[in-house]
DNA sequence: TCATTAACACGGG
DNA sequence: CCCGTGTTAATGA
């Protein structure tokens, strides 16, 4: 594991907070799908992530939910950090878009490697810093541009993650991720294929340049 | 005007 | 047959 981590962080982290890192950190490999953390989870474990991609979602009491921003290679979860400082269970949802691995840190490290070490106290702020614009683009989006438009972004940003041009996803779970019903999705992907900017067919959708 | 909901038909696996 | 897709009609914001 140390090996990975100083592939992948030797130019951000302290020599001494990664070796620290393979001493606490427990590597886990996560496949496309499945959720590793969920609404009201208790957050014992912060994830740094070493490969793939993950996406964060938000419910809101009514079940209605919406995607808010990607993780990938070289994030860690802002969501969650700020959750364990005040020991308070998960507002979100993360669910693994592409087979992913990642290196699970406990809560209390963190508070330590905060006081300990400068390259962490930037990577956390960093880290933020890039949620918070990821989000804002998500607010501007929702505020000032359609469906159709969200849509096309929804699906380039999608390409871009996964790292592939053809997207295995149906109208109906796009519908979720951008709530709203699946009628809307569906002429949308219509007419989106009938402009030449992607290709459709049954599971899935293709990107097309 | 445009989104949502419900309903229906079509077709591929 | 089940599920994803394409469409329509009614209703509402």
């Amino acid at each position: 594991m140390k090996e990975k981590l100083i592939a992948k962080y030797q130019y951000i982290f302290e020599e001494n907070l990664i070796k620290e890192m393979a001493l606490v950190g427990q590597i886990r490999k996560v496949k496309k799908g499945n959720t590793m953390i969920d609404i009201g989870n208790n957050i014992t474990h912060i994830p740094l992530i070493l490969d793939g991609a993950i996406s964060v979602i938000n419910e809101d009491k009514d079940q209605n939910e919406y995607l808010l921003y990607y993780l990938e290679i070289g994030d860690s979860c802002a969501m969650t950090m700020s959750c364990c400082l005040g020991g308070k269970k998960s507002e979100i949802r993360a669910l693994v878009e592409k087979d992913a691995e990642v290196v699970m840190f406990p809560v209390s490290k963190m508070e330590d490697w905060l006081i300990k070490y400068r390259s962490w106290r930037i990577f956390v702020f960093q880290n933020y810093e890039a949620v918070m614009s990821e989000m804002l683009e998500a607010i501007d989006t929702l505020a000032f541009h359609n469906m159709e438009e969200r849509l096309y972004k929804y699906i380039r940003d999608k390409v871009l993650v996964l790292e592939t041009s053809t997207l295995e996803i149906t109208h109906h779970q796009i519908a979720k991720d951008l709530s709203t019903s699946r009628v809307v999705i569906s002429r949308l992907i219509k007419k989106l294929a009938l402009d030449h900017k992607i290709k459709s067919t049954r599971n899935s959708i293709t990107l097309l340049k």
